[in-house]
DNA sequence: CGGCTTTGACCTGCGC
DNA sequence: GCGCAGGTCAAAGCCG
């Protein structure tokens, strides 16, 4: 995986923060504040998740020490797409991943948390190989729509406005369209976009109780570009990443004894 | 057989 | 009101 991006944007569609991010995945680097490398949303169309310049994806890597780690808000939304990649670390280092892995917040501090990231590090910066940015609604196109309980009519056919939820937008250049971000998703749709020959795909987090979907689609002007939308996040540890660090938790509460 | 993908149909919101 | 585009559903099929 290169190249990697997070974006997004708010209620109002306004390319809202940006946060650079290290290579070392799952480390989230609080990012300096340059100004935000995201274009403005005014062309939103139906291809309406190209709101990050293609420049940015080609801009340097960011110098930030691995270490400094991304808390409170954005930490939740961290976990959202904690790719499956554990660099070298202090242990320092391990009691904040394991803080971000283990971290379950509360629903209805979801919408709060997002919005205080948003807020805590609009600005961004374009010195990163990645770029994040929480959204809640991705464009002109974009409706919110409330998952009705289906009823005798067998179809859902809500009118109410789904409350909105936070967004997260990865670009990826890479061939796969999948990128593991460590949990399990089922696909429920495809459609064709418009001005697009690649289709978006709609997938569902399959954990029974967690209702984070993600669309995946390749931007239309370069096709090595993956764009992977985060929308909610997470009731549930990531499963993959938890396999992976379960010896090591019961070898850190075995030393934890003497 | 269960879980997942595919795919056409359906529904909603928005712009004209 | 109509057409378009995006998002979702659900039946059918595939696969391990």
């Amino acid at each position: 995986m290169e190249n990697l991006q997070l974006q997004g944007d708010d209620h109002d569609d306004e390319a809202h923060a940006a946060t650079a991010l290290p290579d070392h995945f799952p480390y989230f680097a609080v990012p300096p504040p340059p100004p935000l490398a995201v274009a403005p949303a005014a062309s939103a169309t139906s291809d309406d998740q190209q709101h990050v310049p293609l420049e940015a994806l080609e801009a340097p890597p960011c110098n930030h020490r691995p270490g400094s780690l991304v808390d409170g808000p954005q930490l939740a939304a961290a976990t959202t797409a904690v790719p499956m990649m554990l660099p070298a670390m202090t242990s320092l280092d391990w009691q904040s991943l394991l803080q971000t892995c283990l971290q379950v917040p509360p629903p209805v501090l979801e919408q709060q948390q997002a919005a205080a990231a948003a807020d805590q590090y609009s600005g961004g910066n374009d010195h990163g190989n990645m770029q994040v940015a929480e959204s809640s609604g991705d464009g002109a196109g974009n409706k919110e729509k409330q998952v009705m309980a289906k009823g005798g009519a067998g179809r859902s056919s809500g009118t109410k406005k789904k409350a909105s939820r936070p967004r997260f937008a990865f670009q990826t250049r890479s061939d796969n369209d999948i990128l593991d971000d460590g949990y399990r998703w089922r696909k429920y749709g495809q459609k064709a976009v418009k001005n697009s020959k690649h289709p978006r795909s709609y997938y569902r987090c399959t954990h029974h109780t967690c209702n984070v979907k993600k669309q995946v689609q390749r931007l239309a002007k370069d096709t090595s570009i993956v764009v992977t939308t985060y929308e909610g996040v997470h009731n549930h540890p990531c499963e993959k990443l938890m396999e992976a660090l379960t010896p090591i938790l019961k070898q850190l509460q075995f030393l934890s004894q003497f």
